[in-house]
Formats: structure tokens, C-alpha cells, sequence
DNA sequence: GCTGAGCCTGCTCACCTGAGCGAGTTTCGC
DNA sequence: GCGAAACTCGCTCAGGTGAGCAGGCTCAGC
């Protein structure tokens, strides 16, 4: 009995959703009464057969967002659909234009704004549309004077978002990571320095993105660090770094002496915000989403549909 | 203008179906007439942006079926859906048991049944249902003494299908290809082996599948042929075989000699026939479908959708 | 064999939704 | 600058659909 009436919801689900037939229809052709073919076809829905997907490139999955919003400390989500994605790029793309989405339509309007940097932040601020806010000011919270073969990305990041803002932009002039303790405390106690890490504590908002703890590391490529200091943090630990500080699955810092020598905003700095929106998808990135969104790093999340589902099967 | 309008239609799809709103709380949210609503939907569906998918083995796609009976010769199609499909062998399974149900609903119930054998006969056999026919004659329409290391397949097969059919069955005693055409011939001319070619020529319905031309052909496993041979023929322009007898793109039979030494049914008669089913489906498989379908050896065509789709893409 | 609980069936009713229509607005060519 | 064509908008109306309800059926336990 119940074998058979799961193959007739499904024979009615057919007629129903491919062939546009009303219920009443299909009552005379398979004949029952239009009531039991409503019946059969709410059973295939609710028995998961019906699959109904959004296939467009900024089309959102607003039921995983309840979930995130309903089952973890975040205040808010934007999971981006991954139907249709070609490759890691295309991913990037959408989550960097839901990143850009959200902060255009984010209210109260930030006044200042905490930015990080890195290829997430730079696509959100090619794809951020002008006139996004009016008079923001932007703050880089951690260093960011690059080594890499893209000079100035890091700058031409904050400047982008804040001439797309309308508004002013205040660069912190620091490497990301120094080379001795010293230099570190005596570049903070700099005034102007100081200022620009002030100017970033009191923002009204940040945003940021997180990198893995892997060879393809930023600050690998930046020249920071080297591979082999990379898989040192590994054994102790680390799944990946925000504001240029590595954490671990559990949101510790994992190694205190690097951390004293990386220049930026503390964590307990987000940790306070009442809006942190952090940016972080791919598949390589879910160690460090669930490390982030666990240890509440950020209020607001914007991620894909995997890592979404990765972070809803640790926290139930 | 058209943009943002294609953006709203998202967000308002969105709302719709992964949120279950009515179109009337959308049009509060995103401040717009429930009616303006209901056409963005509309518009979002007309761009192609919704995919209703029914995930379920025994799911079916009503939409190919009838571009099939549309645009091609068939007379009626049953086209399986690959959504949810692990492997090949998975593939096969759904399109046997699509099989058997088509045959379980034909009507009029087919008094006589020619059948060709194979792997694919053979899962159609297991997946039939008792009772599916009452009193049914199956007859063997092409050479089965099988040489193979699954001896009797081909008999158990017939035998399973009348079995489950309340009725009896009628083997054709003899090899799938003879190596002298002196041979078939007598053979052919032996008094009981023509009583049953007779009595195939009569079949109300035949049933039968396809091969492919290549190492992995029946024949190949069988021992009536070589690769080698298998590669003459393709090399002459075969695409696979069906009732043993290899065919061309274009339905013409390949080489003469081999298949005058071929003993079944000629193609003929299933052209002729008014209800032949062909049960042919997987991707190694799309050429020799095309072929089948193309050149009227089939009046029914059970498959699965990528090879529905290829056959559609070919023929316009 | 009887009885009651639980389930299924067919129905009413209220709500949701798509088709079609006229008014207002935009756009394009002259 | 003007007029016509095309489009968009809000609406009416009828048809489609889901929630809730009463009657009947099945089945287990006494």
C-alpha cells in the first residue's frame, strides 16, 4: 500500500509539475478525486521528492539562513546558491557580489567602516555599486602595506570602497606581520599609528573575509610567512586566520608569539562588535567559517550553500 | 531597468518557494503590488530560473516524453530521470523497472510476445511483476543458446517473463550468428525452428533492447564475435546491434554476409510491427538509439533523459 | 462478536493565484 | 513638438488549491 501510493504521488507529482496539469485533471486520468491527488502530491513534497532550485548567480538560499540565523550565535546570514557554479572563481564571484548586496542594503548606514584585505575584499570592492553609502569612512584594522606582486591591492581596496561611498578612506601604514616584538609595540605607540588603530576600534562596522591555514595562504604569497611556519601553526592547531591572526577550531589564538608581532585590531575587538560581517566560502574555507561563526567572531555571515550546510551539521 | 527587474524576480522567487510566502506578504516585503508579485514570478519561471526537479527512482520526464512523441516517429516514449542516479548500473536498473511497467500497462495485454535477450532483458525479467499479464505467449525472436559464462540467461529471461505472466514460452533453439550461411540456412529451413520464426512473425509486441559497437558488445562476451570483428563493423559504420543484427546511423544493416549468417527476425519485421518497444539507455548507447529511433525499427522508446536529450538535439 | 481508537475519504469554505481588461505612461519616429 | 504604438500598472473575476470537519472504514483487543 504505502509502496504503490508513493509511486502514484509520484505519477501525480509528474503530471502536476511537468505537465501543468491541474489537480482536477489529474484526478481523471489516474481516477481519484482531486482531493487524494492533493494529498499525493503534498506527500511527495513533504517526503523530499519535489526539489525546487533557484539557478541564477545571485540567487540566495534563504531557508539555510533561517537555520543559521535560528541554530548559531549569528544575527544574520546570506547563503549564496551554488546551483549552476562553474568553478572556485565563479563561487567567489557570487559570494563577493552577496557581500556587496548586503553592505549596500545594510542600515543604519555605517558611518565607519573596518575593512580587512585580500582577494574577497577586493572583489566585494569591485563589484560594491557607487553611491553604495554617502560619507562612509573607511578604516583598514590590520596591516596591509603588501609584498606580494599586486602592489597596493590592500590600498586600492579600502580606496575603492570609500570613493564608491562617497567618503574618505584612512590606510593603517604596517606591515601585516613584523619581524620582531619590538618594532611591533614601538610602531603602535607611534601617534599617527595609533590613531588609524583608535579610528578602527570605535567603527560602527566591519568587514572582513578568512584565510586557510594551507600552502595557498595569503600571507604565503605575500611573503610573511613561509610554508613550512604555515604548517607549524597546522600542528598546533590552526584552520585559518582573520585580520592576519590564526585561530583555531576553537577561535584561540594558536601562537601568541607570532600574535604579539601581527599588527591590526585585537579579536575581542570583533568579538564586541554589534556588526561584524564576515565573508567566507569555498570548500577549503569551512574549518575556519565553523572556527569563526563558533567562537562568534562575526554577527553576520555571508557564505555559500555548502559551507552553510558544513557549519549546520557541526552546531544542531 | 531590466536588470534590477531580473533581480526582483529572484528575490521575489525566492520568498515564493524556498520561504512559502504568499505572493501577497512578498509584495509587503519588498513594497510592491501582490500582482506586479505574481508577474516577476512568472518572469523569473518563463527566464528559466526555477527548476522543478522530482528526485525519485521511478521519476519520469512527462516534458521529454512528449517532445519525443512530437518530434520524432515514435508513437509513445517513457523517458526515466537521471536526478539522483549513482552509477550506470543504477541507470540500467531504473530503465528495466520503467520497462516492466510499461509492460505491466499495455494494453491490449499482448497475447504474443517476441523478445530478444541481454542484460537489459534479462533485469526487465527480474524487475516484471507476477501477474503483469494473464496468459501470454513468449516467443524468442533472435538466436539465444548462449555461449557466455551465464549460461541460460537467455532462456531464463522468456522463461521468467511468461512465468510472471501466467502463460508459456517458446525458444528459438539455435546460436546467436552461425559461422556458414549453408548452415543457417538449413537450420532455418528445419521444420520446428521455422514453426518458431512463424510464430515470432506473428507477435502482437516485441520487446527488445540495443548494443553497443564496441569491446564491451554482448557478441564480444558471447564469443560470436571478435573485437576485431566489432572493429570491421564500425569501421563500415556500425553503431551497435539490435535482434543481433548490426546496424548503421541510418538503420541499413552493415555487412550483408555476417548478417545473412544472423538468425532471428529480420529488422523488417519490427519496422513493419505495430508495437515494438525498444528499451535502450546509458551514455555509450546515445548512437545506437539515435539509430533505432531514426530509422522506424521502434514504435516505443524506453530510455533515460540524456539520451532523450541527444536524440532531440540530432533531430529538430 | 463487539467496541473504540485511529485512519482515510470526500466535502465545504475561504484563500490564493492567473487571465484578461482598461487607463495611464513611456518611447520612438516623424 | 506631436502622435501613435507599445508597454506597464492596478484591478475584476473566475478557477485552483489547502485547511479543517464529519462520516465511514479497518483493525486490534477484550
Amino acid at each position: 500500500m504505502t509502496d504503490n501510493d508513493e509511486l502514484l504521488s509520484i505519477r501525480a507529482a509528474e503530471l502536476y509539475y511537468e505537465d501543468d496539469k491541474t489537480q482536477d485533471e489529474i484526478g481523471t486520468i489516474l481516477r481519484l478525486t482531486r482531493w487524494k491527488v492533493g494529498r499525493l502530491i503534498a506527500q511527495a513534497k513533504a517526503n523530499g521528492f519535489i526539489r525546487i532550485e533557484i539557478v541564477h548567480p545571485r540567487a540566495r538560499r534563504l531557508g539555510l539562513e533561517r537555520q543559521l540565523r535560528e541554530n548559531t550565535r549569528l544575527s544574520d546570514a546570506v547563503v549564496v546558491s551554488t546551483a549552476g557554479v562553474v568553478d572556485e572563481h565563479d563561487l567567489q564571484r557570487r559570494i563577493a557580489q552577496a557581500a556587496a548586496d548586503y553592505l549596500t542594503a545594510l542600515r543604519p548606514v555605517p558611518r565607519t567602516l573596518g575593512i580587512s584585505w585580500g582577494r574577497t575584499l577586493y572583489d566585494i570592492s569591485v563589484q560594491l555599486g557607487h553611491g553604495w553609502a554617502t560619507g562612509v569612512h573607511v578604516v583598514q584594522i590590520n596591516g596591509g602595506v603588501s609584498l606580494n606582486s599586486q602592489p597596493g591591492t590592500a590600498a586600492a581596496t579600502a580606496v575603492s570602497i570609500a570613493q564608491k561611498g562617497a567618503g574618505q578612506f584612512t590606510l593603517l601604514p604596517s606591515p601585516a606581520i613584523l619581524e620582531r616584538v619590538q618594532t611591533k609595540q614601538a610602531l603602535a605607540a607611534d601617534r599617527s599609528v595609533a590613531a588609524v588603530l583608535q579610528l578602527g576600534a570605535t567603527a560602527s562596522a566591519y568587514l572582513f573575509s578568512a584565510g586557510q591555514a594551507d600552502e595557498g595562504s595569503a600571507h604565503v604569497a605575500s611573503g610573511y610567512l613561509t610554508p613550512a611556519q604555515i604548517d607549524d601553526l597546522v600542528q598546533n592547531g590552526a584552520v585559518g586566520d582573520i585580520v592576519g591572526r590564526f585561530i583555531s577550531r576553537t577561535g584561540q589564538i594558536v601562537d601568541p608569539a607570532l600574535d604579539e608581532r601581527t599588527f591590526g585590531i585585537p579579536l575581542e575587538q570583533l568579538r564586541r562588535a554589534k556588526t561584524a560581517i564576515a565573508v567566507i566560502g569555498g570548500q577549503r574555507k569551512h574549518a575556519i567559517a565553523q572556527a569563526v561563526v563558533g567562537s562568534g567572531l562575526c554577527t553576520v555571515l555571508i557564505t555559500d550553500e555548502d559551507t552553510a550546510r558544513a557549519l549546520l551539521a557541526r552546531e544542531p
